[in-house]
DNA sequence: AGGATCATGAGGACAGCA
DNA sequence: TGCTGTCCTCATGATCCT
């Protein structure tokens, strides 16, 4: 059980290992100052000037704000302060508002993300400046030719916007917005903005409400594709509640699109529209926060999760695009998205990459290059024996009715070819191979229990892509709270990227799980580990303890139990409600508690 | 007693089509 | 617009075995 005697214990152990660990030049590891404090971070997450000003200037023409009234704002507060820009054009804009629509707004403008949009877009190399500095100057034009020029791409571009299904006055007034020279698309979005600010002003939403509601709810070239293609499609970007925008009153009555492809934010190489989120100050960290949790939760739960954590809006990643295993989650956080970069060298994206020895038995007619979901539980030997004997009685290839039945189990279990008519389940190491563990991580306990830990695990090269902004920032370690451990996935991605762990608060339920991430811990670091098995035994006073002790976390990283939540669930799918995914609001009170004892926001 | 093995769909998203 | 088919899902509970 836990308790304050495995807890003091460990406490000597810390100090004693950080005295250990710390020579001269690390003594500091417990004092505060190596860590970046809200100064060195924007409050969108940028890291002060590097975002110059044109890149800006186009970042809040797409937000919806008019390119003169951005310009002039610049000019006079200057880009370094991007809550005071906020600010002053959230005033100019109600201002603006109340003169040309005669709405009574409030200051509380409708914060809205950024979708980047160009196609050749490399995320490996993108300075997140492409065109904007193009575009601005161009605008300086004056001359006749080029008004006659400018009034032709107008009406070219109010055509293009009413043949979207557009009102002309929507058309018009994003092209005040945004001028007639930006690219269709930008105006697409900027409409798309409108319609959401007035919805949340409709709605009387503060700020801090809307700001990440309203992310990603439209924008982007290939939605406005999308748009021209579908009438069910353009509906998503006309308001009104319909379609698939994510409720912004926050009921449960609409579920959280998935998006498709499930790239989140964005990917390395990835060649697809790219987001730039904006949290409020009171959003960022640190502590820097970081959640995760199935992507394909029941109708409604994402929002309620979302809800809970200062309306962030969710990642949905696919690991699929970056390993050779589907895993389709969620993950709420609010780290910097910009500037992230993979773990090197890359994992195995296909399934012949990962296990090129099974070719040879890969019948040409099981197409599966990545393999679906790891889960908890394996295919029986039955199973894999009933395969076995309808294929030896069939003909080669097989009839199509067995291929069928073959393939459905195959992609069911994620089951591959290991011999002539022979398909077998993943072996542990394969799976720790996918999920981007060390070899033999989960070795030295029970088969079964592997499946199950790796089963529950993080995909160790997805989280590190998104914790990889952390490397730069704290460039002497970080002080992890690490909630619902399980295995260490979230510490084997810090440690992948080269982020040194001072110490690591972990609180894991599993005895199986502390073991293994024990005997990982005790050979790859020096920082110390704290382990705390039940998450209910971690009072606010003892979270005050440890913030007191350490200065403060850097980093509160956990997906909590999906049990409830997960469709492999035929049994008690009650959502987070439910026994165990209730867990999550234990997640959410650890975490307001860090951010109350650190200063912070709560909720 | 505890680990290993096995059988057990519902729910939701989405594409295709009339 | 609504119907239909297809696909996928961090699991649970009962039973067997050692």
């Amino acid at each position: 059980m836990a308790g304050w005697t495995s807890d003091s214990g460990d406490s000597d152990k810390f100090e004693c290992d950080s005295d250990g660990e710390a020579g001269p030049s690390s003594a500091p590891a417990m004092r505060n100052f190596d860590a970046p404090g809200p100064s060195t971070l924007g409050s969108n997450g940028w890291i002060n000037g590097e975002v110059p000003p044109t890149s800006l200037i186009e970042r809040y023409v797409v937000m919806g704000f008019p390119k003169e009234m951005v310009t002039k704002s610049i000019k006079e507060i200057g880009h370094g302060d991007a809550d005071a820009l906020l600010e002053l054009l959230l005033t100019y804009k109600a201002l603006d508002d109340d003169d040309a629509v005669g709405n009574n707004h409030s200051t509380s403008g409708c914060i809205l993300p950024v979708v980047e949009n160009d196609d050749d877009l490399d995320f490996e190399n993108w300075d997140g400046d492409d065109d904007a500095g193009g575009r601005e100057s161009s605008s300086d034009d004056s001359g006749y030719e080029d008004f006659m020029r400018e009034m032709s791409e107008r009406d070219e571009k109010i055509n293009s916007l009413v043949n979207m299904f557009f009102s002309e006055d929507e058309a018009n007034r994003a092209i005040i917005r945004c001028g007639a020279d930006v690219d269709i698309f930008v105006l697409v979005d900027s409409i798309g903005a409108s319609q959401v600010a007035e919805d949340c002003h409709s709605r009387n939403l503060s700020d801090n409400q809307v700001t990440d509601r309203c992310f990603n709810s439209f924008g982007g070239r290939k939605k406005a594709i999308l748009m021209e293609e579908s009438r069910k499609k353009r509906k998503r970007y006309r308001g009104g509640g319909q379609g698939n925008r994510p409720s912004l009153d926050g009921s449960d009555e609409e579920s959280t699109p998935l998006p498709n492809p499930m790239v989140g934010f964005n990917l390395p190489g990835y060649r697809g529209p790219s987001v730039t989120r904006m949290l409020s100050k009171l959003d960022t960290g640190p502590p820097f926060f970081y959640y995760e949790n199935v992507a394909r939760a029941p109708k409604g739960e994402w929002a309620k999760i979302s809800r809970n954590l200062f309306d962030i809006q969710p990642e949905f990643v696919d690991s699929l695009h970056l390993c050779a295993a589907a895993r389709k989650r969620g993950y709420i956080h609010n780290l910097p998205i910009e500037n992230r970069s993979p773990l090197l060298p890359l994992p195995p994206k296909t399934i012949f990459e990962a296990f090129p020895h099974y070719k040879k038995w890969w019948p040409s007619w099981d197409t599966r290059t990545h393999l679906n979901c790891l889960q908890t539980c394996v295919a029986s030997a039955k199973l894999t024996e009933r395969i076995q004997r309808a294929l030896v009685s069939s003909s080669n290839p097989p009839p199509k009715s067995v291929q069928k039945y073959v393939m459905d189990e195959c992609k069911k279990w994620n089951l591959v070819w290991v011999g002539k008519n022979k398909v077998a389940p993943l072996e542990p190491h394969e799976m720790e191979l996918l999920l981007g563990f060390p070899k033999d991580h989960t070795r030295g306990v029970g088969k079964t229990q592997r499946y199950k830990s790796l089963g529950n695990s993080f995909q160790v090269d997805t989280v590190a892509y998104h914790l990889s902004v952390l490397r730069r920032m704290f460039p002497n370690g970080v002080r992890v709270l690490s909630l619902f451990t399980s295995i260490g996935g979230g510490e084997v991605a810090l440690h992948k990227l080269g982020i040194h762990m001072r110490v690591v608060v972990s609180v894991e339920i599993g005895e199986a799980n502390r073991r293994i991430l024990r005997g990982w811990w005790d050979q790859t670091q020096t920082g110390a580990l704290i382990e705390i098995p039940d998450v209910k035994s971690l009072t606010d006073e003892r979270v005050a303890s440890f913030v007191s002790r350490f200065g403060g976390f850097d980093l509160v990283i956990g997906g909590s139990p999906c049990n409830n939540l997960a469709g492999s669930n035929r049994h008690h799918r009650d959502g987070l409600e439910g026994k165990h995914s209730a867990l999550f609001y234990d997640y959410v009170r650890i975490l307001n508690f860090v951010n109350s004892a650190m200063g912070g926001r709560r909720l």
